[in-house]
DNA sequence: ATAATGTATGCAAACGTTTGAAAAAATTTT
DNA sequence: AAAATTTTTTCAAACGTTTGCATACATTAT
């Protein structure tokens, strides 16, 4: 046998010859009881190293005082700048958080929604992944919303599904990136697209396809391609796309991987960056700022997400009455540095 | 009022005006339970959505298969990939891994643990804070070891505690990576070192000073300059490396971050990498291959590490008698890429 | 001494579920 | 029709803690 079994309160009521309610009132400083005894019980308490069985409080009271972070992945800056920030409001007001990593799976998505449910989870964080997003589901979600468990989006949204949202403003993010490129003089370009389906890609893909219509420049199919975020699905695109006959002056990627892709082989190539071609990407990751050249990029305040959706969700907590449903969108920054300052 | 109270057992019980057992019974296909009652029981139960209480089971069965994971951050690659690798093994076994994350702090660390404990955590893969490690710690692992719950150190170690362990072979791997550099041709070679006392610090820099000493290269103090792990906190240092009267020719970094911090200086300062200085950074994360030039590194094999401390848990869980504390040491390998690889 | 007060402790129920043993109901065998 | 057997259901306890109410004891005022 391995674990030996725990102290309880029964243990030390009879050890003192009283009654269990005794003990926890000792233990919890309750003033009708003696001084002696309080003492005696929680010296003897810590001794023989009694700690409170939290689940069977949680039984009792109803409340466990834990919250699920349900996200696709944890691999980026962006992920656990969110983390961050929602540990930083909640872990003092004694919140655990369960982070559960769904790895765009949708099957492992609904076994955690339904474990957070079970384990009684008091509100859930979540940012859908890309499978349950692209077949549309959301049966899933219903047990949640039946449970007026308070339920947060972070980032990745349904369109038509009520419940309280945190999310970045990747449109005008994307739109401001490809302006700043745009009036930098850089004319044809390009943009590695996230995933299909997602909001975050297909948010930045629409500001950055907004944006040549504003200036009146034709969009062109071959200059989009698709990656999925990883530094290595930019390889073979960008090859593509310096291999077409009238190739980009300038590529914005999605995110900062993806950008970091893309500049790896343009230098590969021997063009110059920023004189052949401009980079943008996106996420202000620690490291571009620290690339050669260095990365320009939008910000994307991860934590201050995470801060937003701790607020959302305590104001679903307080909320009298019926859910209060709200939508934050956080603005980005427009961080310019080397990969786009074409000196001409 | 928010959350309406999610249905029990009783409810469905007063529902078929019958006893508890006889729900309960139904609802897990027990054998002696009429076949009607049983049919009717589960569609009325998935009708109202039941869910059963996972914390009155915790509390009934003294089981909660939940595993903590205690982490000083979960910012880079490394450790992300860790936690995948525990995820791999332990998920499909039906355990919730609670990830915590201390932020290198002692007290947090400390209320982590005691949280988990009291939340009948069954077992603990911890990753000890820098706080912890400077200061010489140990009393908060205590009641860990005295209530008998598992412990797994990951990483960074305790010199002298008894405990199963799942690190990487760091002393070896700096030695690889630093003879890498002299067989090359470099002679002066400098070390962006981790903050002093941590494990992982300190076995790469012995790996380090040994591999000198193997070949006769006296070691210049002024060679070695701390950092924090992250970019930022080598381009100081680097400036400073550069600026010696006699500079270095080749910095190996504590990790592969200092390493592109530092060839960010070296480029900066129009010195050419590998030409002028060689450059070897530690972890082999994603980006390393696709920075310019691509970064020579150690690949450390962190989701191995998480399955192999998985492995040690469930040994210990399984081990008759007395605590199985096993040491695993897993071996790094070099990865040779273009930052140090001077053409002569 | 008795009543009135104050202080300290115990009882029992509750949280939601499972499970061995007992009881009840239905079926089969004599 | 009674007895034996099988099938189905209920009872009660358990997990560890808290808490309103009752009770016991000690102290003070009458």
């Amino acid at each position: 046998m391995n674990s030996s079994r725990p102290v309880t309160i029964k243990d030390i009521a009879r050890r003192f010859r009283c009654s269990p309610s005794t003990v926890s009132r000792a233990l919890n400083d309750h003033p009708a009881i003696n001084e002696d005894t309080r003492k005696n019980i929680q010296e003897y308490a810590k001794e023989v190293g009694y700690q409170r069985n939290e689940v069977s409080l949680s039984l009792l009271n109803k409340k466990t005082a834990t919250l699920g972070v349900v996200v696709p992945t944890i691999g980026n800056y962006y992920e656990t700048a969110v983390i961050e920030g929602l540990h930083t409001i909640l872990q003092p007001l004694g919140y655990t958080l369960n982070i559960c990593v769904t790895n765009e799976n949708y099957l492992l998505e609904k076994e955690y929604l339904s474990k957070l449910l079970s384990n009684r989870t008091e509100g859930i964080f979540l940012s859908v992944s890309q499978e349950t997003y692209d077949a549309g589901y959301y049966e899933h979600l219903e047990s949640v919303i039946q449970r007026k468990t308070p339920l947060i989006f972070i980032d990745r949204e349904y369109e038509d599904f009520e419940t309280s949202r945190a999310t970045v403003d990747d449109y005008h993010g994307a739109f401001a990136a490809v302006e700043h490129l745009l009036t930098i003089g850089y004319k044809n370009i390009a943009h590695l697209k996230g995933p299909n389906g997602l909001t975050v890609s297909e948010q930045r893909f629409k500001g950055y396809r907004d944006c040549l219509k504003k200036y009146d420049i034709p969009i062109r199919e071959e200059l989009i391609i698709n990656t999925n975020f990883k530094v290595e699905s930019a390889i073979v695109p960008t090859k593509r796309l310096l291999d077409l006959d009238s190739p980009p002056d300038a590529i914005f990627g999605v995110n900062d991987q993806v950008a970091i892709g893309a500049m790896r082989v343009i230098l590969d190539r021997g063009l110059k960056i920023p004189g052949d071609v401009g980079i943008v990407g996106f996420d202000n990751s620690p490291i571009s700022a620290y690339t050669y050249p260095s990365l320009t990029t939008v910000h994307r305040p991860g934590r201050k997400i995470g801060m937003e959706a701790s607020r959302l969700f305590l104001n679903q907590l307080n909320g009298s009455g019926d859910f209060v449903h709200e939508n934050i969108v956080l603005p980005t920054e427009l961080i310019i540095r080397e990969s786009s300052l074409r000196i001409s």
